[in-house]
DNA sequence: ATGGCTTTATGCTAAAGA
């Protein structure tokens, strides 16, 4: 079973690198983040042979789920503040095993209302990942958790010390769910440095390999049992008009 | 670098991203 994850920055700006990237790859299952907008084009994955189910928001976040398989959703949103209306979450059962598609929030400026609440959300994921470990389920949750785990993982670490990515803060959150018994499935395979998914669009950043690794395949134990390969693919942040994320493809056996 | 691009919006400048 192939799952892959890419924050495409404007579903309808990469229509057609979306379909060409399917149709070379065919993933059993892709998620999809930073819709920005609300049509969703699932008339144009079907003749694909994808199904689709997607949570749409008006001009900013945005989540979706492909597969070729039948897909039964969970859950649209990420439990514990129903205040919250922000489009970042999609939770499903495909083939038997769990899938968690999130767009976990930027975070910047620190100093404003926008970090706290991405710690908060943060802390809500980790509940969730808590009560699904708890029942056992087999689980492979991914998408743009906006985290730099490391210094490996950032060209920079220093300009990017005090950044809502980079923040101590946000990076023990997701080590609070690794320690929950989550594996980084990138990791298992892959230990080097420049390891990104993700350049800025500013700066010359792409041809000068200013990248950072904020995507990630969090998977549960017996879905990190499971696990065969988990590759970044670079060639869609080549592209002309490319989104400033490339996509990370995870092959879990059976 | 003082965010240098990119995208969306009952738009024509502002907000958000990372």
């Amino acid at each position: 079973m192939k799952i892959a994850t890419w924050n495409v920055n404007s579903i309808k700006s990469r229509l057609e690198h979306v379909k060409s990237w399917l149709a070379a790859q065919k993933p059993d299952v892709l998620l999809l983040q930073e819709l920005k907008g609300l049509d969703f084009p699932a008339a144009d994955f079907a003749s694909l042979g994808y199904k689709s189910a997607a949570v749409p928001q008006k001009a900013y976040n945005g989540v979706a789920l492909l597969s070729r398989h039948g897909i039964k959703v969970e859950l649209e949103s990420l439990p514990g503040d129903p205040a919250d209306e922000q489009a970042r979450y999609i939770e499903a059962t495909i083939n038997g095993l769990r899938i968690i598609g999130i767009y976990a929030p930027n975070g910047n400026p620190v100093d404003s209302g926008k970090f706290p609440y991405k710690l908060a959300w943060l802390d809500r994921l980790k509940t969730r990942l808590e009560a699904l470990r708890r029942e056992e389920i087999p689980l492979a949750i991914g998408g743009d958790f906006n985290i730099i785990p490391e210094p490996r993982d950032c060209y920079d670490p220093a300009a990017w010390a005090g950044d809502a990515l980079f923040r101590p803060e946000s990076r023990a959150k997701l080590r609070a769910m690794l320690n929950l018994g989550y594996t980084d499935a990138f990791r298992v395979f892959n230990r080097e440095p420049e390891q990104y998914t993700f350049w800025d669009y500013q700066a010359g950043a792409w041809p000068r390999n200013n990248g950072i690794r904020i995507d990630h395949f969090l998977l549960s134990p017996g879905a990190a049992d499971r696990l065969k390969s988990c590759v970044i693919d670079r060639e869609p942040r080549g592209r002309d008009k490319a989104s400033d994320h490339t996509p990370i493809v995870a092959e879990l056996s059976a």
